[in-house]
DNA sequence: CATATTCTTTGTCGTACGTTCCAGATAGTC
DNA sequence: GACTATCTGGAACGTACGACAAAGAATATG
């Protein structure tokens, strides 16, 4: 005996993704969200809680839509040295296509909040690992097979690429020149050879 | 014939840095500044204009303070192995020493500033490209000298090492274990071998 | 020592902030 | 179809924001 939700909450929390990309959290208002989501503040707050709970919420979709789908591509891959380099050009095809405008979700949180609230920082520890993970896995296998050199181990390789893709994204925000961020890419994949 | 100021402007820019690097430039008010400065907001805006004013200055300190010595090291240094893998560790070094409140002002400038001031922009591209710079000179005699193979351009590594300097600086955030980041750069370092 | 000039401080400007509350609209239940 | 619980949009809350103006304090010059 009462009224539904008449805004789908997905929708409002991609524009509110859209909106802290851009802006940051500090930098993004209420009034921001409100205009970008098209709902009143009211409606915010009693789905959210707070913009703290709305940016969780963008952070959490961040994730789900452009970090997991690397560990999928990672886990779905066959020869372990494509699906990396794969997954490498994917990140820099994404950072140059709309860089500058919409940042990395992670890194801006990781510069701006990880130090102030402790579920965000959570929140991308168990993603960087996720990812870790997932690369760990694929290059083990790589090695069982001898397609990836055993001087190294998985987890220091997984590791480092975890942190060069990281700086993908900070070289991408201060010059989004695709081509300067693939050849950083390719040495960064000799440490496969 | 006029009254000389009283506060020392380094000191006061350098009290405002660490407030920005604690706080992002969005997040730190010029109530913070004037606190952490001890000046009234008066000084503040007659000596810097503005609150972007005072940003810059304290960005410009940043690079002077944190940036160029490491472009200094790279110029003064012998071998080049030896003189990168010195970097990398200073690097680590800071990171691990205070990270997780005082965070990279480059990186948080373009997370968070890149886009939207072009002074910023500008400064940032310099920084990092006078890196390069340095890192490549090293390189590249190091190649002449025999010590740094040729498979990759000094160019191309140089490029890479910058990448992943930053990339370290936001494992940093997420994760400022000085073992985690350690065995990064390490993996980073082989690309000389 | 007087004067002119600049610095510092303090208080205040209008605006925008995050949040809350309320009146009206809406839909599920009887 | 009336009732009622929930949602909606927007007004309003007190606070804090960036910026500025003006008056008092201090010093280099003559």
């Amino acid at each position: 005996m009462a009224r539904n939700r008449e805004f789908d909450v997905d929708v409002a929390v991609a524009a509110a993704m859209d909106v802290f990309r851009r802006k940051g959290y500090e930098g993004t208002s209420m009034r921001d969200l409100a205009e970008a989501t098209g709902l009143g503040s009211g409606s915010l707050y009693a789905a959210f809680g707070s913009k703290d709970g709305l940016y969780l919420a963008a952070l959490d979709l961040y994730r789900q839509r452009y970090a997991a789908p690397l560990t999928d591509m990672l886990r779905a891959g066959n020869d372990a040295r494509d699906v990396i380099r794969e997954v490498f050009v994917g990140v820099v095809d994404d950072i140059a296509r709309d860089s500058r405008r919409q940042a990395c979700l992670i890194v801006g949180a990781a510069m701006e909040r990880a130090h102030t609230d402790l579920r965000v920082a959570e929140r991308l520890r168990s993603t960087t690992q996720s990812l870790e993970v997932a690369l760990f896995d694929v290059l083990a296998e790589g090695q069982l097979r001898g397609q990836i050199p055993t001087a190294r181990s998985a987890r220091d390789l997984a590791n480092f690429l975890v942190t060069s893709l990281q700086g993908l994204r900070v070289m991408g925000a201060i010059n989004p020149d695709r081509a300067s961020l693939m050849r950083s890419a390719e040495v960064a994949l000799t440490c496969l050879d």
